[in-house]
DNA sequence: ACGTTTTCGTGACTAAGTCACAGACGATCG
DNA sequence: CGATCGTCTGTGACTTAGTCACGAAAACGT
């Protein structure tokens, strides 16, 4: 699976913020980086079994979210083609404990940065410290939009959310209950009431662990409505 | 205000994580980094307007919260002395807008960083690399910890455990019921309603803008139940 | 076809948040 | 001092969300 070309990596242009790197800069990932594969379910990195390398996606999409005691769980962000999981790095390099934890939703090709490679981009490039910090701000975001959603938002509209972007073209998404339940950080009768009111209305069909959008748009204007 | 000191700047000693920076390391900051007052209540940050440096907090405490549009706010954590307020520099760096405002809560001195020179500490040492990135993850984990209260937390857990937090070393704390919810991101009724249980059960003593705890070891107990 | 596991439905209940007031306190100003 | 005003607190009735305890229905393996 390695795929170090003669100017630096062919992956490199799933990354368009990196390719503005210099030919040495370039040169130093396509040796030191390990391009891998990895399978659906897979547990990248949980609390106390730190991640140990930087890691970004090329193809497939990586789950971070946050499991309670209770079991209750909770999605922070994705990690999808073009995305690192700039978060873990910061618990890589400071050895703090991390609350969250990565699964691989689908089977996940990614590049491994290891740490020292990581640590000499950062002190020779600013292009590549111009990267990781927005990939940083992108996750705060992210994170800070969870906080909002999940304190001051409504059940009802984020579940009309949820389902618009994880249906597929064919409006359909094969999920149970408690799946959306845990992407929301809710609990399954709740999510439950609500797709049968849902159905009731005549905006999604429900069957076993898959569910049909009928009505996207009116889907779309409960989740837009304030 | 300036205190550049002939040996980098005094105020390095607030940071012990800095101290393992080299001579040259300090004097740039003694150099190009500036001490600067502000009053309580003070806007650092807010969305629309970014910050414009790195600022290391040297005395005061600076409240990060979160607004919602109806008005309902909660606070997200707070940079106390010796602490940096780093989530800033990514959108900083990034020039993305930010979800969240910085407020004063009391006068406030601070280290201001200018951007150039946070960039050239980031290039030239790896020390200071170690100190932005663990103070990163610091503020991540303290994100991570608001969105599981937020998810998952009893609203009577997290008022005593804020209680014991805010009270001062006479076991008194000044706030009104409103400021309470906003640090919890409830509202007032739910608050008020808490509170007076409290005091029916001995726990605590009220009065207008002001708690006095009475049983601390009753609130820890039920900060620490499952 | 049978039992098993997973998923889903439901009612009764508790906890949290919303809405609309009313009352109570404390500062200030004639 | 007493009247007035703004802020803070108390409360009841209601909606929404989460908990608990079931039971029924659908898929699965043997």
């Amino acid at each position: 699976m390695q795929e170090a070309a003669a100017s630096g990596a062919s992956w490199l242009g799933r990354f368009p913020e990196l390719s503005v790197l210099s030919q040495d800069d370039r040169d130093l990932l396509g040796e030191r980086a390990a391009v891998v594969n990895l399978p659906a379910g897979q547990t990248i990195f949980a609390p106390g079994h730190p991640a140990e390398q930087f890691l970004l996606v090329l193809d497939g999409t990586v789950r971070v979210q946050q499991s309670a005691a209770s079991g209750r769980e909770i999605v922070l962000y994705r990690v999808s083609s073009g995305e690192s999981c700039i978060l873990t790095t910061a618990c890589l390099l400071s050895e703090d404990s991390y609350y969250a934890e990565g699964l691989t939703e689908t089977p996940v090709t990614a590049v491994a940065v290891p740490r020292a490679a990581f640590d000499a981009l950062m002190a020779r490039s600013s292009q590549f410290r111009q990267f990781v910090f927005s990939n940083y701000a992108q996750r705060i975001a992210d994170l800070l939009h969870v906080v909002e959603e999940v304190a001051f938002g409504r059940i009802d509209k984020r579940l009309a959310q949820r389902l618009l972007e994880r249906a597929g073209e064919n409006g359909e998404l094969n999920a149970t209950h408690q799946d959306l339940a845990s992407e929301l950080g809710s609990v399954r009768e709740v999510i439950s009431r609500h797709l049968k009111e849902f159905q009731r209305r005549g905006w999604i069909d429900l069957s076993r662990g898959r569910i049909a959008l009928v009505e996207r748009a009116a889907l779309s204007r409960l989740a837009a409505s304030d």
